[in-house]
DNA sequence: TAGGCCATCTGGTCCT
DNA sequence: AGGACCAGATGGCCTA
């Protein structure tokens, strides 16, 4: 199915880390103009008279070759997007490494998001417990502020987190289980992972995946 | 060689 | 109408 030029095999095993990495280079892309026009071989006024059909066949050709090339730069987005998740993932990352899979990125992220806020309700409690006259003061609500604040589960300091559901399978799912007897040095692993509220003891390493 | 992962194409659906 | 989003199909690459 070569029907379109630039389909050329771009794969390798990162796909064009273009500006992959950094999350203002995310939302730069994310914020991007919006698909630039994109004229098709030829443009407009190629074929003067080539038959109603034919033109028409070639209008459709173009038109199709438009929608891919979109939805080629929209995954080549979304895999920045996964690319700049990855290198802010707490999982040891090399050239020795595997790059994480798309589903393993999402999972950790879940499961690293979650350590996080449970983390930092460790450390609130046991701030309260030091100085109980301290009290530590609530976020000042301002809605327009930043939408995340809105979120159910956004952890300000006004409400707990929800509890998250628990599932049988560990944190990355049932796709994720330690090499037994093999320790892992992954900085995931090393952060204590089975801290995770909400989730089983069973330890979630990316590099155990393969 | 089988299975996992991925990029790409494609048609459908929804929204502006 | 055009664009974004989504999911299924397909084929290539890589690893165990």
């Amino acid at each position: 199915m070569d029907s379109d030029v630039a389909s050329t095999s771009s794969r390798a095993s990162s796909p064009e880390p273009e500006a992959a990495g950094s999350p203002q280079l995310l939302f730069e892309a994310f914020c991007r103009e919006p698909a630039a026009p994109q004229q098709g071989p030829g443009g407009a006024g190629g074929k003067l008279r080539g038959g109603r059909k034919a033109q028409s066949d070639q209008q459709q050709q173009e038109q199709r070759l438009k929608v891919n090339s979109r939805e080629r730069r929209r995954m080549h987005d979304l895999n920045q997007a996964l690319d700049g998740l990855r290198a802010v993932m707490p999982y040891a990352q090399g050239p020795a490494v595997r790059k994480l899979s798309k589903l393993a990125t999402l999972l950790l992220a879940r499961s690293y998001i979650l350590a996080l806020s449970s983390s930092l309700q460790d450390m609130r409690r046991l701030l309260s417990e030091l100085h109980p006259l301290a009290r530590v003061r609530p976020v000042p609500a301002s809605p327009s502020a930043c939408s995340l604040a809105a979120a159910p589960g956004y952890l300000g300091f006004r409400a707990a987190p929800p509890e998250p559901p628990r599932t049988a399978a560990g944190p990355l799912g049932p796709f994720y289980r330690h090499s037994s007897g093999s320790p892992c040095l992954c900085s995931f692993c090393q952060a204590g992972p089975q801290e995770l509220p909400g989730t089983a003891a069973a330890p979630a390493c990316p590099r155990a995946s393969k």
